[in-house]
DNA sequence: TGTAGTCCGGAACAATTGTTCACGATTCGG
DNA sequence: CCGAATCGTGAACAATTGTTCCGGACTACA
C-alpha cells in the first residue's frame, strides 16, 4: 500500500514524529528551536549523528527546512501555511449536492477575525439570541474601535445593564433590538461592532 | 483611532528599536533568530561586542530573554501573550445583567481551534442548520482525524451528495441526523467531526 | 568636571554546535 | 538473498558562535 510518493507527505515513523512534535513544542513555546545534541538529550540519543540522520529525514520529506552549518536553523514547513487559515473543502447548499472547492488549495482566512483593532470577546450563557443563531456557549467577537455603520450589529447594555444586540437603522444611525419581539429598551452604553461568532463544540478545542 | 499609549517600559534608543525589530522579523518570518554576528551584518556593525551591548540593553529593559552561552537563544518576551487570543469582556447571561471578567487580562484563546491535526473549512449556504444555530454563510471548522466519540457531531454526505450534520449516538455509534424532523438518510460518507463555527457580520473582517 | 549610558572596533578565547566517517543492529519488501 | 531504509554508538574535525577584555568617541546630565 505504501509505495514512494515522491512530493506528498510521506509518512512517518513514529520515532521521526516524536522529535517533530518536540521540534515544534520548542519552537513555538520557547520561541528558539533546539539544537542537535539538545534533541538528542531528550531522546536519549547520544550521538548527534543519530538526531541528524532523523533532521535529514525530516527535511528530506518536506517538513522542515534547515541552513546548513547553523546552529537552530530549524524552520518548519508548516509554519508559513499555519497563518490562520484552512483548506476549504467546498460549499454546503441547502437541499443541494454539496458544491466542492474549485481548487484544492483554495483556503479561508481567520486572521482578520481576531487581529486588527481593538477586539474582544464575550462569552454567551442562555438562549436569548437563538433567533440571530447564537446558541448558548457561542463566544462574540466585538470590535471596539470601528465606526459604526448603516445595518451593522452592535453588542450594547440596556439600563439593566444587560446585553443587548442592536441593529443600527435609517438616517439617525439608532440602535434597534435584533431581536423580533424584544422589549424596546434604552440603550446606555455600547460595547462595540458585533464582527462575529465563535462556537466550539468539542472541549478539546479549548 | 487615539494612539494614546502608556509609557510603562523605558524607552528605546532608535538603535535598539531597530534591533528589536530585526529580532522579531527574523524570529516571526523566518522561524528562527539571528547569531549575534548576524545582527551585526545586518547594521553594519563589525564586532560582537557591538551588538551584545544592545542585547544586554534589551534584555535589561526588559523586552528579550537570553540563555547564556546559546546560539540564537533568544526570546521575545511579547510572544507568549501575542497567540490568537482576545481579552474577555464578560458573560452575557440571558435575563440577567453582564457579568464581568473576574480579571481585567483574562483572555479567550482561540489558536486551538484552527491549528492541530487535519483541519478544514465547509461554506454553508441556505438555513438547513438553522435549528442548530448554524446560519446562512457560516464556515463550518471539521477536524477530520479526530477520533469520533459518542455525543459528536460529525459532517457528512448522504447518499445524494447532500451534507448532512448527525450525532453519534449509542453504542453502535451510528451516526443520527441531528436536525429534528429531518428525513433519515444514508450516510455515504462523514467528512469528519464539526469542531466549531464561525461567522463574520461584517465584509471587512474577510 | 565627572560619571553614566550609548555606540562601536579589534582581538582573543572557550564553548557550543553542525557535520562527517566508520561501524553495527534491525526491519521490510522484492 | 540483497538492498534500502531506519535507528543508533563513538570519535573526530571545522566552523560557528557567545563572551570578554582592551580600547575609543559621543551625548546627556548633575
Amino acid at each position: 500500500m505504501a509505495m514512494l510518493m515522491e512530493k506528498k507527505r510521506t509518512t512517518l515513523t513514529k520515532r521521526q514524529q516524536e522529535i517533530y512534535d518536540f521540534l515544534k513544542d520548542r519552537i513555538q513555546n520557547r520561541g528558539y528551536g533546539p539544537t542537535v545534541r539538545e534533541i538528542g538529550d531528550n531522546f536519549g540519543i547520544k550521538s548527534p549523528n543519530g538526531v541528524m540522520c532523523h533532521l535529514k529525514a525530516l527535511e528530506k520529506k518536506g517538513l522542515i527546512t534547515r541552513e546548513s552549518n547553523m546552529s537552530r536553523a530549524i524552520c518548519l514547513s508548516e509554519a508559513r501555511t499555519q497563518s490562520h487559515s484552512l483548506p476549504l473543502i467546498g460549499t454546503a447548499v441547502s437541499g443541494s449536492p454539496i458544491r466542492p472547492a474549485v481548487s484544492s488549495d483554495e483556503r479561508v482566512e481567520f486572521e482578520g477575525l481576531f487581529s486588527g483593532g481593538d477586539k474582544a470577546c464575550l462569552q454567551v450563557r442562555g438562549h436569548a439570541f437563538a433567533s440571530l443563531g447564537i446558541a448558548d456557549g457561542d463566544q462574540l467577537i466585538i470590535s471596539r474601535d470601528s465606526v459604526v455603520e448603516i445595518d451593522d450589529l452592535v453588542v450594547a447594555l440596556d439600563d439593566r445593564h444587560c446585553v443587548t444586540i442592536c441593529r443600527i437603522e435609517g438616517e439617525g444611525r439608532q440602535p434597534v433590538p435584533a431581536i423580533p419581539g424584544a422589549f424596546p429598551t434604552t440603550t446606555r452604553q455600547i460595547l462595540g461592532t458585533l464582527v462575529g461568532t465563535v462556537r466550539r463544540y468539542s472541549a478539546s478545542q479549548r
